[in-house]
DNA sequence: CTTAGGG
DNA sequence: CCCTAAG
């Protein structure tokens, strides 16, 4: 399959693109849920990329990963450097030896459930989830008969015996001690090891960055890009592995559900096995750690707004105008050769129980983030299938209900702007010969990504980054179409604040949207004022005899928008005439019928 | 830097 | 959506 799902810095790319280094730099987010289209990976015909990774709240606004969810990327990122030495050795840096070693023998990896459903992982990360605490995969203070040849030799034994007699709550203040923050993880596990690694923990991997040129990731010399502390490193791949379902009674259930996964799934390539293998070498030679500073991480598009309000500058990543191709740039500077291929991360499917090979990539920003790389998913993924009981905003609640529905029905597939629950994972697959590439059509899910993804090459083959559009023209490439949301929470942000007060209402209404700068309110919003002028008339010919809106905007909002839009220019006259009447006349009725009741 | 408009 | 001229 030479599909490739091309999220690179929240850019859209395209395989030319990447294979041509153009645009290269991969970030990589968080994630814990994972909506991931393709399965194939093999190592000797594809070079498989974690290049984007975002959590979701249920409005598809990006929130931050939790520190703890942070961490346990950190720590698969950080233990990979120790391990390996040094970052220019790529090696496997992390894979399930259950499932993934399991059966071993096909050289595909497959979803099972892919019908449509789904392939969603849940990365039981962070707090919430109490279950499976963070930070699967670094695991290696577990006990476990099963894989007894790994011995935490690296971690000072005498920490973890004076942990083990503290409770929970015990666990925490000293986790916060070491750490200085708060954690709500109650996993005793967890807090132990994260403590002990806290303390013993020295080194930093956030000093380093890759890039990917020529299909390789290329290890690129601190920049920019990481400038600032908060430098959005978030790298997640948060993996589950086998080994850590081992761990505590709180898994056992995962435990049995790693083995459907073994059972169920067909990872087994001679690739994952020489991952597997790799493994538990690897993890036995965890070196020690390093002082963990407070994380304090966020992704950009938060930062973006908030230090706009702060007066803070930390933006600059993303501000730095100059980046329009700063993959160029970054790609020009070619350092070592930093073979990913085979690091993996796995992960563990909680839905479908597939755990799939995840390699971990680099985090460097280029440009303008890319808001709406979930466009680029095949719109079978399975957005929704899953919903997050995460704390969602009530007033977020509406735009949601009022806008996905629309969106789900209105939205040509390619614009799948419906907000995503939970966290996303995309995944790059590189194919090092897309001719080597072979795929099996066999599930219908399968199928759709191809489809899905074809068209997207077909549609990006241009240099023109253009994307064909229903009436048949083109479009530029990111372009991004309003979402009903968005158009409601600027209508409640103008009828807040006032139209004209754009950057207000960019930040106090847009702030996850940051996508959306207060110029664009403000065209859309001019936009949105000829759309309800327009549809006034009734005598005329037809309202559609404009040019439609990718997304129709319901009648409601647009005389909302007519509102609005009066209150501004012409308060009194509106009022007087017309809108007055109508309620004098409705108070009227009203007092009508009220002295019948009573 | 934010807003308003034109392109 | 971009660009730019104006506060």
């Amino acid at each position: 399959m030479e599909t490739v799902v091309d999220i690179v810095g929240n850019e859209e790319a395209r395989v030319q693109d990447i294979t041509l280094q153009k645009t290269a730099d991969p970030v990589v987010y968080q994630l814990v849920r994972v909506h991931f289209y393709e399965p194939v990976v093999n190592k000797f015909s594809l070079m498989a990329r974690v290049l984007l990774m975002k959590k979701f709240d249920d409005n598809g606004e990006l929130v931050p990963a939790t520190d703890d969810e942070v961490m346990a990327v950190e720590d698969l990122l950080e233990d990979d450097n120790s391990k390996g030495g040094t970052p220019d050795t790529g090696r496997t840096l992390e894979c399930s030896t259950s499932y993934g070693c399991g059966p071993c023998g096909s050289d595909k990896v497959q979803f099972n459930g892919s019908e449509g459903q789904s392939q969603v992982e849940e990365l039981e990360v962070g707090p919430e989830k109490p279950r499976m605490p963070p930070n699967p995969a670094m695991d290696f203070v577990e006990t476990d008969s099963q894989h007894e040849e790994r011995i935490p030799s690296l971690i000072p034994n005498a920490s973890d015996d004076s942990l083990d007699i503290l409770s929970v709550k015990d666990l925490q203040e000293t986790f916060k001690a070491t750490f200085g923050r708060e954690t709500s993880v109650k996993d005793k596990q967890w807090l132990k090891r994260r403590i002990i690694m806290g303390l013993t923990n020295s080194c930093d991997f956030s000093t380093t960055t890759f890039v990917i040129i020529d299909n390789r990731v290329v290890k690129k010399g601190r920049e920019e890009t990481c400038k600032t502390a908060d430098c959005p490193v978030l790298v997640d791949c948060v993996v589950r592995s086998a080994m850590e379902s081992h761990e505590g009674p709180s898994t056992s259930h995962d435990k049995h559900e790693t083995h459907a996964i073994a059972n169920g799934m067909q990872i087994r390539s001679s690739t994952f096995q020489e991952n597997c293998g790799s493994k538990d070498a690897d993890t036995e030679q965890r070196p020690a750690k390093r002082v963990r500073k407070p994380t304090k991480r966020y992704i950009e598009e938060l930062s973006e707004g908030e230090s706009r309000d702060s007066g803070d500058k930390i933006v600059s990543l993303v501000k730095h105008p100059a980046n329009d191709q700063p993959s160029a740039k970054v790609c020009a500077r070619p350092v070592q050769d930093f073979e990913l291929d085979g690091r993996c991360l796995t992960r563990k499917d909680s839905l479908g129980g597939s755990g799939i090979q995840v390699p971990y990539v680099s985090r460097i920003r280029r440009s303008r983030p890319r808001e709406n790389f979930m466009t680029l998913m095949p719109s079978d993924m399975g957005i929704s299938s899953v919903l997050e009981k995460d704390g969602v905003e009530s007033s977020e609640q509406l735009d949601k209900e009022s806008g996905n529905e629309v969106l789900k029905n209105s939205l040509s597939p390619r614009w799948i702007q419906e907000p995503f629950d939970g966290y996303l994972l995309c995944l790059l697959l590189l194919p090092k010969d897309a001719s080597l590439i072979q795929k099996k059509n066999n599930s219908a899910g399968e199928r759709s990504e191809a489809k899905y993804l074809e068209s997207y090459k077909t549609s990006s083959d241009d240099e023109v980054a253009t994307v064909p559009t229903a009436n048949g023209g083109m479009r530029r490439k990111h372009h991004r179409p309003w979402s009903l949301s968005e158009v409601v929470k600027l209508v409640e942000g103008v009828a807040k604040y006032g139209a004209g007060r754009w950057s207000e209402i960019k930040r106090l209404a847009f702030a996850s949207y940051s996508y959306r700068t207060s110029v664009d309110l403000k065209d859309k919003w001019r936009n949105l004022l000829r759309a309800s002028l327009a549809e006034l008339p009734t005598g005329n010919g037809m309202p559609s005899s404009r040019k439609q809106a990718s997304v129709p905007i319901p009648a409601p909002i647009l005389s909302r928008v007519r509102e609005l839009a009066d209150v501004q220019t012409q308060v009194l006259p509106s009022f007087s005439s017309g809108r007055l009447a109508g309620f004098n006349d409705s108070n009227n009725t009203v007092h009508e019928t009220s002295p019948g009741f009573l």
